[in-house]
DNA sequence: TTCATTATTGCAACTTTTCGCAATAGCAAA
DNA sequence: TTTGCTATTGCGAAAAGTTGCAATAATGAA
């Protein structure tokens, strides 16, 4: 998926922020890759395209890209990844193995939200989850 | 719960590595706080008690014990938190007002489990899930 | 188009976490 | 107990990520 199909400047200006040249040089970094990528490796291909932009300003940007859900962040061995955020909410189901993620639909936490909220009276906030396991292929 | 009620010596033995005066620090500084920590806590803790135990190991151990399941870890507000892990999975649900934690039983998590097995063909691995939301007195 | 506001950036210093390697110390076997 | 193997530690340095603050620039209003 790539963002030139979604409206991401509105998308920014509707959460109240402006659009910059290096969220745009970051964001174009992200989908570059077709799959998710790390902190690393995304400020790596950022400085081959834009050698200014300053790190603190990469770091900064993915923090706040995934804040306002235009990108997705989960967590493979430990470490962070990213990726561009699909416009339908859902969650994922990421390999540990071989790093492949598939999109599980919002849809199958209502049983569990259900439950928790009726018997511990606790309202969850699930916005994004990303399950970690094994893909078919690896089991 | 607290370590000393589990044979947490032979269960790093089994796992074919050594006990040592540092780790058994590390899972006492963990288990003192009787609740989730963070590394920087930890450390913290650990240092008070024993100055001379390097940082490097403190964070190797951390790695170490929850690789062998001896810890949980988790991830709350972006920062990785650590726990003793209790012989039957259970999972949190905490409050992003008050900050007051639940636990949840393995139990809950079954049909969704069984769920992404059989329509994904994935194996999650959950092993200590952190649900924020609001508690019932936050709501 | 120009101006004013203030969100965002660059910078540099700082904190947190990891790494390579030589020294140390658990553990099993003699 | 002693010995040998090697997992583990301490150390110093590097890498990864964060923060405060002054300068810059995106946005809406005039």
């Amino acid at each position: 998926m790539s963002h030139h199909t979604i409206d991401y400047i509105q998308r920014i200006r509707d959460s109240g922020h402006r659009m910059t040249h290096q969220r745009q040089i970051v964001l174009d970094a992200v989908c570059s890759f077709n799959r998710h990528a790390t902190a690393a490796e995304i400020l790596k291909r950022v400085h081959e395209i834009a050698p200014a932009i300053n790190q603190a300003t990469v770091y900064r940007t993915l923090n706040f890209l995934t804040e306002i859900h235009l990108l997705f962040s989960g967590t493979i061995d430990g470490q962070t990844i990213y990726e561009i955020a699909t416009p339908t909410p859902h969650h994922h189901l990421i390999c540990r193995k071989c790093g492949h993620i598939a999109a599980l639909p919002d849809q199958c936490f209502a049983d569990l939200i259900q439950q928790i909220k009726t018997e511990y009276q606790f309202l969850p906030e699930i916005d994004h989850w990303a399950i970690t396991g094994l893909c078919a292929d690896c089991q």
